[in-house]
DNA sequence: TTAAGATGTGTATGCTATAAACATAAAGCA
DNA sequence: TGCTTTATGTTTATAGCATACACATCTTAA
């Protein structure tokens, strides 16, 4: 009775679930991920699942924000490392494209169906790492605080568009290695540098 | 006897469930595209569509086929409009984006499952016309032809990506007035022109 | 006209999601 | 301690979906 984690029914289905689903993501991306199947895979019925998620689209919904919260720490692990701030938001951007390049499923699973699950935004997401990287370049002065939001949603844009790309299985995906991949940073920071000049 | 086109049981079925796809696709996404609900929409039996598509991922694949067609109709009808290269670029990307935002359930069958389908190259395709419009800006002498493909993998990424941010359904998607995307464009034809020179 | 091929219907099978009723383990309270 | 309540899980049933199979019918062509 000392432990608090005595052995319930199963003891954590709920994270048994979430971590069989990231295992499925991992491996074979949006597929497999239905309610069915992951109770199989945990040795449960099919109707123990709704016991912690409302129905099979919020256990998906919660896995996909499994795979975006893996994501954002691996961002926050290759930010950690530099201490420029050029630097760093090239490394937020080049670790969200080698995250699609080598987890080709967790990345589909993280961006499917983004308009359900309750979005806790106190855990680690891709975007506030990505914001912020943008804000510490206004914070040192190489943009102004009123173009913060534009330059946000470009950078942003052009690299979840580049990782949408080359982590796809057309015939004509862009090239992936790594300096193709430093090159496009290349050209996404002279748009955030001197994108408004240009505007005449 | 002397037209062709006598009625055969149903005419063009083929046709009428594409037709349906669209006009289902249009209303509500990618939702219902279903071969029980496209086939009832007919007023046809379910197993009367495979007479015609292989399975209902084959009928999805062509309407989503014919989304992104009619994508690439209302690029080069932008286009048609431009004379100078840049304006024809700024064009492309300018209707790509204004089609995720006035169409977002064409745009989401659109690209969604993009690993299926026959893919026949002779029909329109907005990578087509949007490689197009960056070839023309090699031939103007814009940029080098040694760095047409990168450029054209960045500038597709960026319109792409800020199409769909801007098309979803976050309450942190990018606004998405004329003068927002004006301004994306003036940024992506910043790395587009001087990515390369700021590589040092 | 008749045979063949194309197109559509009805029915059956197996999969999925999930509601309803029931069962049991755990926690709390007498 | 034993009883009650709540959390968790199982079994069973229903409904929707994709699609294989067998049959019907329409069209064409020899």
């Amino acid at each position: 009775m000392g432990t608090m984690k005595t052995k319930y029914h199963h003891g954590d289905l709920e994270g048994a679930l979430l971590a069989a689903g990231m295992r499925e993501a991992r491996s074979t991306g949006a597929r497999n991920l239905g309610v069915n199947s992951l109770a199989k895979e945990v040795n449960v019925s099919a109707m123990a699942v709704y016991r912690h998620f409302s129905s099979g689209e919020g256990l998906r919904a919660s896995i996909s924000q499994q795979a975006r919260e893996e994501l954002a720490r691996r961002m926050l692990k290759a930010i950690a490392a530099e201490k420029d701030v050029k630097n760093r938001f090239r490394a937020s951007g080049r670790t969200y494209i080698q995250f699609a390049l080598k987890e080709p499923g967790l990345f589909a699973v993280a961006f499917v169906a983004c308009n359900e699950g309750p979005k806790r935004e106190d855990n680690p997401s891709a975007w506030m790492v990505f914001q912020d990287s943008i804000l510490d370049l206004c914070n040192a002065g190489l943009i102004e605080p009123a173009e913060v939001e534009d330059v946000a949603a470009f950078a942003w844009a052009a690299v979840h568009g580049y990782a949408i790309l080359a982590g796809g299985s057309d015939p004509k995906r862009p090239k992936s290695n790594e300096k193709t991949i430093s090159q496009l940073l290349d050209r996404v920071w002279a748009g955030i540098i001197n994108g408004r000049e240009l505007n005449k």
